[in-house]
DNA sequence: ATCGATGCAAAGGGTTTGCAAGGTT
DNA sequence: AACCTTGCAAACCCTTTGCATCGAT
């Protein structure tokens, strides 16, 4: 695999490149930790999950997601993947990807306006799906 | 004051609700706890602290903030203040608030496309500022 | 007098770390 | 062989909770 960004090619961290890449929604160090033992990656330790999960994101295979969600950290694959943001809802969960041009290019302009240079954004939108907003009135 | 939104009103309440409006800053639970101290409130205990945070946003006084920056869950002021949004510097950790009414109406179109009602959001932009970028080619 | 708020201490849960043993280069 | 990773367990840190007491209505 291409992750040679300095650091060393483990067993462990090629079983977790594998997984993360693989894994399609967001996840956080116990998803990781649990699809490794489901697959048997033979005693595979939270410990060294958590020491991974920062060499995949300096490595640019994830990338951490979802903060308006609380307390746990979640990750979502990065790799070959266009920027996004989330739009989720508060009733379900369902995370709903989206990307504008527009608001990039606003986002631009705001952080110029102050003089800075923009290098990352956060932006969740959160609310009621249509499936929640039709069950609950 | 103006809090009767179903809690009592204690004295520790009382004085919680005046260092969070004077505050200019964000804040999280200790930086409540350590000024509580500084004025002499006997015993604030920051267990107190803890509990009584969450009645303050409900009452509307204040309200979750700085996401993105890593675990403590941080404050700030939203008594009689407008919406806003914040940019925030990697280097020395400066926070601008920005608003901009053409975001905040994208923003409520892309959630209307999906087909969700927006009720809140979370749009924090990173970079560097004028000072760090001239400090540091 | 009743019911909720507080102090205290202890538990909780996710994350990090020190160290010895095992892998990688 | 040198140095980095890993496993393990213990430490950490912020936050929450149980319980008896104190305070507000």
């Amino acid at each position: 695999m291409l992750r040679e960004k300095g650091q060393r090619f483990s067993k462990i961290r090629r079983e977790m490149a594998l997984v993360v890449l693989e894994i399609r929604r967001h996840f956080n160090a116990d998803d990781v930790f649990r699809e490794l033992r489901r697959r048997n990656v033979r005693g595979a330790h939270l410990a060294t999950v958590y020491r991974t999960l920062p060499l995949l994101v300096q490595a640019g295979i994830i990338q951490p997601a979802l903060f308006s969600s609380g307390e746990r950290t979640f990750y979502e694959t990065s790799f070959e993947r266009p920027h996004h943001d989330h739009l989720i809802c508060t009733g379900c969960g369902l995370v709903v990807e989206f990307e504008l041009e527009a608001i990039e290019r606003l986002q631009h302009d705001v952080a110029r306006c102050h003089g800075f240079e923009l290098t990352r954004h956060f932006h969740e939108l959160l609310g009621e799906c249509g499936s929640c907003r039709s069950a609950s009135p």
